[in-house]
DNA sequence: ACGCCGACTTGTAGAGAAGAAG
DNA sequence: CTTCTTCTCTACAAGTCGGCGT
């Protein structure tokens, strides 16, 4: 599947072949070792409101929930007690966020004056009204929709440069559950006595508790983590007691939820429905918001539920507590003039901002790693979807300048600058193997790398591999702590070139080591216009689906097969982009499943060609005889029945061994432009959702309605 | 130049719904 | 109808990248 094959040309050197076939992979499964962190977090809670609370991250982990549910603001997170300053020099992350007010709210740009322009436009006011919870069985009115459907909205005017909608009118997040108490009855004990829990330290065990059967709670960093973060989170007399997790029974809980799993797979009908029900009626209030006029969904309305931190991969912070965010916390952005979305009874939001710069309708900052969260529109918005076909325009553009950087970088190879000369070879590594651009990461994250941060214990230089010459080993860990392993063949001055770079290097050194992805992508503007580090993966991952259609797909071909051959396309792409999914655990059965089925349609097959052939040999000898002519015809009409579906079986089985370990769902989502598959289907017509489901179909409509049969990327 | 931050895209896992098999 | 499988959808972690302040 030499998807990439022969179109770039390597005048240099036998690089073409890229091995794809030969790559093998698998997901590294990190063994968490004890990646000891020191006592910091001990300090953390005996330190906890004295002036010796000068520990790493100190901020992060100051527990918020701490503050009362009805608290109006975070002035009360005792600043006086921190030390913000001294000693610092080892702490990097601390400073991040600080606590004060006005330095939590994101400080946008010029978020002070809209143009006023805008003000002119605010289209009427709010269709979707500010609710405290939901009101179930009553919607909110429906105004009827604007003339030119949202999906239209390439017809619509364009916005000013970097003005992202003109009014924006919205209900808000919606809350989780608030936690509700274990029955009495189950107890939780502690170096085998009962003892009794405060609500906060129950609710922060009830996450380890439902886990219990998880990987996670096996690992050393999640364990410690979490008991850390668990005991700077309980009151006085708890800490005094609970000292090690190991002691900690947490049997009667784990079974406890277990049954409340059980019973929630049991619901009946009724009682789904019920729910049912309940969830459209808080969907219809916060998942829908009204930009522009139009009438659109909201992604992930929902406020994350405080849990257990689930980071991939060797992550440091692990098991860490997410904790509940309150409404003092978020952040509203609406339109000017809208009145902001109710707050749940007797608190208040953070802040109500107003900034048209920006897409999201709400935010809040996460406490684990410090990160903000947003409230976003669905991908079958306007502002999505605009987006999303700027992003393939780009791509698109790359095509016709691609040819020119690929000399370009060539003749780099040669450069007398280091700089240079290692751009040349990492931007030939991003377009050939689609690799990421790879920031730079920090400690407290798990250690993974992409193109620039490689390192030069990730390749291994073979002069000779197999049959090739000058092959490059990649083994690496990706992004979510994906392995990527691949040899590949490459030109002769990339070869030479990376033998200069790993030159009295450790393995841990970098092996671009003046190179960065702000170099690579300040370099890469210059050569076209909007041109970064990842539109080469979206260009690579178009291209290819366009090329393996173009060559894969027979005309003559019947329907299964078109959509086999539109899979192993797609499929190309995926083993491009190293899209991978863990084996599903029932593989090897479902194929023997799968043979089984198929062997029983042949003997099906077999035992219906004698059936047939009796009748037809029946019907030979009685010409005239109108039932057996009737016959024959059935049972000719049996036959290919049977062998179609035998067919059938055989295609899919084809299709699942093929898709092992391939995940499909994220380059179809992200990296190919739908124009090339409606085109496509179009072109041989083929039912759009034999390749794309309901909501892939919706996500895609503007290209559904774009594309033509003649479309060319 | 560089590090940090904010906003936005990309990516996998897992829950839940729907479908097929027994 | 129940049970097992498969598909769909959501959740949320983890990337990318531009811009700002120093």
């Amino acid at each position: 599947m030499g998807a990439k094959n022969g179109v770039k040309e390597e005048p240099t050197s036998s690089d073409d072949e890229v091995p794809l076939a030969s790559r093998k992979r698998k997901k590294l499964v990190p063994k968490g070792e004890p990646q000891s962190e020191g006592s910091e977090s001990e300090a953390a809670v005996n330190g906890n409101s004295g002036e010796d609370s000068d520990y790493k991250n100190s901020d992060d982990d100051v527990p918020l929930s701490k503050r009362k549910a009805e608290s109006d603001s975070d002035d009360e997170i005792p600043l006086a007690s921190r030390k913000r300053k001294g000693g610092s020099q080892k702490i990097k992350k601390q400073t991040k966020y600080d606590s004060s007010d006005e330095e939590n709210v994101p400080k946008k740009k010029k978020i002070k004056k809209e143009p006023e322009t805008n003000n002119k436009k605010v289209v009427k006011r709010t269709i979707v009204p500010p609710k405290g919870e939901a009101k179930p069985g009553k919607k909110p009115k429906k105004e009827k929709e604007p003339d030119i459907p949202i999906w239209k909205w390439w017809l619509e005017d364009k916005l000013p440069e970097g003005q992202k909608w003109r009014s924006l009118s919205h209900s808000g997040p919606a809350f989780p559950e608030p936690y509700e108490r274990l029955p009495g009855h189950i107890k939780f004990k502690y170096d085998g006595k009962v003892f009794q829990l405060s609500e906060r330290t129950e609710e922060n065990m009830s996450f380890f508790a439902k886990m219990l059967d998880h990987d996670y709670t096996t690992k050393v960093v999640f364990r410690k983590n979490f008991f850390d973060d668990l005991r700077k989170l309980m009151t006085q007399e708890e800490r005094e007691v609970l000292k090690k997790l190991e002691l900690c029974d947490f049997s009667a809980m784990h079974q406890y939820y277990l049954e409340e799993a059980a019973k929630r797979k049991n619901r009946t009908k009724e009682e789904k429905e019920e729910l049912k029900v309940k969830n459209k009626a808080i969907a219809d209030v916060y998942g829908l918001c009204k930009v522009d006029g139009h009438i659109q969904k909201v992604g992930n309305f929902r406020i994350e539920p405080p849990g257990l931190f689930r980071g991939r991969g060797d992550h440091p912070k692990q098991g860490k507590i997410k904790l509940r965010t309150p409404p003092e916390s978020i952040i509203i952005n609406i339109g000017k003039g809208e009145t902001a979305p109710k707050c749940p009874e007797g608190h208040k939001w953070k802040a109500v901002q107003h900034d048209n710069k920006v897409t999201w309708l709400a935010c809040w900052k996460e406490n684990v790693l410090g990160n903000f969260k947003y409230v976003m529109l669905n991908p079958t918005s306007k502002l999505k979807g605009e987006k999303d076909h700027a992003k393939y325009e780009t791509a698109r553009n790359l095509k016709n300048c691609v040819e020119k950087i690929r000399e370009n970088y060539r003749s780099d190879f040669q450069s007398k600058e280091m700089m240079v000369r290692q751009r040349a070879v990492a931007l030939y590594f991003i377009d050939k193997l689609a690799l990421r651009a790879g920031n730079e990461k920090d400690d407290d994250e798990a250690d993974t790398v992409g193109c620039c941060s490689l390192r030069v214990e990730h390749i291994k230089l073979h002069e000779k591999w197999e049959d090739k010459e000058f092959v490059v080993e990649f083994d690496f860990l990706g992004k979510d702590s994906i392995r990527y392993q691949n040899w590949v063949a490459v030109n002769k001055r990339v070869y030479k070139n990376l033998k200069i770079f790993v030159k009295d290097k450790e393995p841990g050194d970098d092996l671009f080591d003046r190179l960065n992805t702000s170099k690579m992508n300040e370099y890469l503007g210059t050569l076209m216009d909007g041109l970064t580090a990842k539109v080469f993966r979206t260009y690579n991952a178009s291209w290819t689906l366009q090329q393996q259609l173009q060559e894969q797909t027979d005309s003559k071909s019947d329907l299964p097969n078109l959509v086999l051959t539109y899979n192993r396309a797609n499929r190309a792409v995926a083993v491009l982009c190293n899209h991978q999914r863990a084996a599903p655990k029932t593989f090897d059965k479902q194929m023997e499943n799968l043979g089984n089925q198929k062997d029983a349609k042949k003997e099906d097959v077999a035992k219906q060609k004698g059936v047939y052939k009796e009748a037809k040999n029946y019907y030979r000898h009685h010409r005239n005889n109108d039932k057996a002519k009737k016959r024959y015809e059935i049972e000719k009409r049996k036959l290919e029945r049977l062998q179609e579906a035998l067919l059938k079986l055989q295609v899919k089985e084809t299709d699942k061994a093929e898709n092992k370990t391939i995940a499909l769902g994220t380059s179809k989502l992200n990296y190919l432009d739908p124009r090339i598959t409606v085109a496509w289907t179009k072109r041989f017509t083929v039912p759009i959702e034999k390749v794309y489901n309901k909501t892939q179909r919706e996500k895609f409509l503007w290209a559904i309605e774009m594309a033509t049969a003649d479309f060319e990327w």
